[in-house]
DNA sequence: TCTGGGGTCCTAGGACCC
DNA sequence: TCTGGGGTCCTAGGACCC
């Protein structure tokens, strides 16, 4: 894309040629989990290799592997009969985030400021760097890229752009290992590239809906009047739309992220069931690991919303607000039995079960009390630790924080009786 | 694509209030 | 009171991302 000659019989008007009003850099790690194992284990290079092992799907297919079409998603089972030349693996989580540390670390070293987005992916504004690096934006790109490469032995993908999203386009215009730098007209021909579903933020529904729009490709997404959009979209669409036009709309957030707006803990299970007790118990499980997973990080809960995932991928979910915003779930039991017997409908057949909690209050060390009764809550941190360092044995996986419980769907008679401990039992 | 888990954001409708 | 308009909160659900 970068030096090649502009010829676009569209609107030639859309973009100015040569202005850089903003200069986006995004940063995409190649197959990142399996290029992280095959650096980490060179006798791993060069093969087709699936990692996902550990979940029963496959979460990042090598280059190798990507050549028999494996997608992504794909059950673990299906990769091993269909292709059992494949590598197959569990990922490892901690060396795929001392990758991602480094590769953001010498992102930063380069640069202003760093939005981490996901393990694999970041952003970063290149604007104003030319003159004191002495480099032009596509050099300071490739600069990035090299020293990213020759140091963990993965290869990235690299866009800059006007805006994130079309800077996001620019990375995966070329893979692996490309680098891509989009402005003035050179704009429109990427958007005439893109299928309208490639587009940042536009999934599966609307593509279709726009495609009855007759928009096939982001560049017509691009042309349409605002009116238009206005009529048919709704407001994230109408920030996209701004985006594809070069029109900067979703800032940089370049603050680590040590904060969460919400926590989940979910889990399917097989075979699908509509056994009350069994869901009951799952449910209950899912908000200790929730809560816990929010006192871990000073989190107190506002607000818990139960749901129960049917066989057609389906959700039936309620939620509540809580009088006062908790860190741990004892004492609302019974308005989240409430919750279940309202979404739990008779003769559907379910196969996930979860819970999210949400409306999130970091604790301070001055907070008052979380619990009308002191003795309450002096109760609840003598217990807890216990529970969570599993020095007490309840004979039961719910208080099991190592997050590999069993998992069946026939728990115990424990299980179903002692899901929550009521404050009496302590 | 027969489909896991953990996130974010937006909208519509009803309740409730003045 | 049978009747307006507007604001805010709550809840359910949808859509999308990696």
């Amino acid at each position: 894309m970068y030096g090649q000659v502009a010829t676009c019989p569209y609107n030639r008007y859309m973009f100015q040629i040569h202005s850089w009003p903003n200069v986006i850099l995004h940063l995409d790690g190649d197959a990142f989990f399996a290029s992280v194992m095959q650096s980490a284990n060179p006798y791993l290079k060069g093969k087709p290799l699936v990692t996902g092992s550990e979940r029963g799907i496959a979460t990042a297919i090598s280059y190798e592997a990507k050549k028999y079409g494996i997608p992504r998603g794909m059950p673990i089972y299906k990769i091993k009969k269909l292709y059992p030349q494949c590598q197959i693996m569990e990922t490892d989580y901690e060396l795929v985030d001392l990758y991602s540390k480094k590769m953001f670390d010498i992102l930063r070293s380069l640069t202003l400021g760093v939005e981490e987005y996901s393990v694999d992916e970041g952003f970063t504004d290149l604007k104003g760097l030319q003159k004191p690096l002495n480099m032009n934006y596509y050099h300071i790109g490739e600069n990035i890229k090299d020293k990213i490469e020759s140091s963990l032995g993965i290869t990235v993908s690299v866009g800059i752009s006007l805006t994130k999203s079309l800077a996001k386009l620019a990375s995966s215009f070329r893979k692996p290992s490309g680098l891509t730098v989009v402005k003035g007209a050179h704009i429109e021909k990427l958007l005439q590239l893109t299928p309208i579903q490639s587009v940042w933020g536009i999934g599966y529904n609307t593509a279709s809906y726009l495609k009855k729009l007759s928009i096939k490709t982001a560049l017509d997404f691009a042309l349409k009047p605002e009116k238009f959009i206005k009529n048919h979209l709704s407001k994230p669409y109408f920030e996209i739309w701004k985006e594809l036009k070069g029109d900067k709309v979703y800032e940089l957030n370049i603050q680590t992220k040590t904060t969460y707006k919400g926590i989940s803990d979910t889990g399917t299970f097989r075979p699908p069931t509509n056994n009350k007790d069994i869901l009951w118990a799952k449910l209950l499980s899912h908000v200790e690991e929730a809560f816990q997973k929010a006192r871990r990080y000073h989190y107190s809960v506002g607000k818990v919303a139960l749901f129960l995932k049917t066989q057609e991928f389906h959700f039936h979910t309620s939620e509540i607000k809580l009088q006062e915003k908790l860190a741990y779930p004892y004492l609302i039991r019974e308005e989240l039995r409430k919750l279940f017997n309202k979404i739990h409908k008779k003769n559907v057949l379910y196969r996930a079960t979860g819970c999210h909690i949400f409306d999130l209050e970091e604790l301070t060390s001055t907070q008052p009390s979380l619990f009308s009764d002191n003795l309450k809550q002096e109760k609840m941190k003598k217990i807890y630790p216990l529970l969570e360092s599993k020095k007490v044995d309840f004979g039961t996986t719910l208080f099991d924080n190592s997050g590999r419980g069993r998992r069946s769907a026939s728990p115990t008679i424990k299980e179903l009786s002692l899901p929550i401990l009521s404050l009496n039992e302590i």
